[in-house]
DNA sequence: TGTGGATCTTGTT
DNA sequence: AACAAGATCCACA
């Protein structure tokens, strides 16, 4: 039984004031293709899949942390990411409102080969109409994959979105159906 | 199958 | 404070 533990990045931290950020990033290759990735003390920052080369968010993210430091680690970063992927207990940081905490929260508890619809999810964090809301608030993760919001379908057995290319998700989907 | 209204959160103005 | 845009859902034709 493997967890994830969320830790919120501090508002604090978005700031230009004070001790700089000292934040790592490269490409990493992953099982289901090639991944863009940021780390800040030894933990996940974002990871974020390519479409051709485009990595959705990517530009935003990195503006958002504009005054810290930027160090590329190339392929070590590939390195990093198979070791800490497979410890049982990973932690990544995230930023984001209570809302869309709890929808991580609540997306990380459902098990490989295991699927939940949007408003399964509304109904487990007590906001039992908010399914639209939840749609939303999974496209805004940045952590692809091991928060694992490509486990949410819609009500009726169909895909719903994915942020990272719709046929990504379903190559994710199957192989975690029949590999387990 | 598809269309329209209901519903909630978020970013922008 | 108001508005538009989403990874939705439900009823109804």
């Amino acid at each position: 039984m493997s967890t994830i533990e969320l830790v919120q990045l501090p508002q604090a931290y978005f700031r230009h004031s004070g001790d700089q950020l000292d934040i790592v990033f490269g490409d990493v290759k992953t099982e289901f293709g090639l991944a863009r990735s940021a780390w800040l003390e030894g933990r996940l920052l974002f990871l974020g899949f390519y479409e051709g080369d485009e990595v959705s968010g990517w530009d935003a993210f990195t503006k958002q942390l504009v005054d810290a430091k930027w160090r590329d680690i190339d392929h070590r970063a590939t390195e990093l990411y198979q070791a800490l992927g497979q410890q049982s207990n990973r932690s990544v940081w995230v930023c984001g409102t209570a809302f869309q905490r709890s929808v991580w929260e609540a997306i990380s508890n459902v098990p490989k080969g295991k699927t939940v619809s949007y408003s399964d999810i509304a109904l487990a964090i007590k906001n039992p109409k908010a399914a639209r809301a939840v749609g939303s608030a999974l496209g805004a993760n940045n952590i692809a994959y091991w928060i694992p919001c490509h486990r949410a379908v819609r009500g009726d057995g169909s895909l719903g979105g994915y942020r990272w290319g719709l046929s990504l998700k379903t190559r994710i989907l199957s192989a975690e159906a029949t590999h387990l």
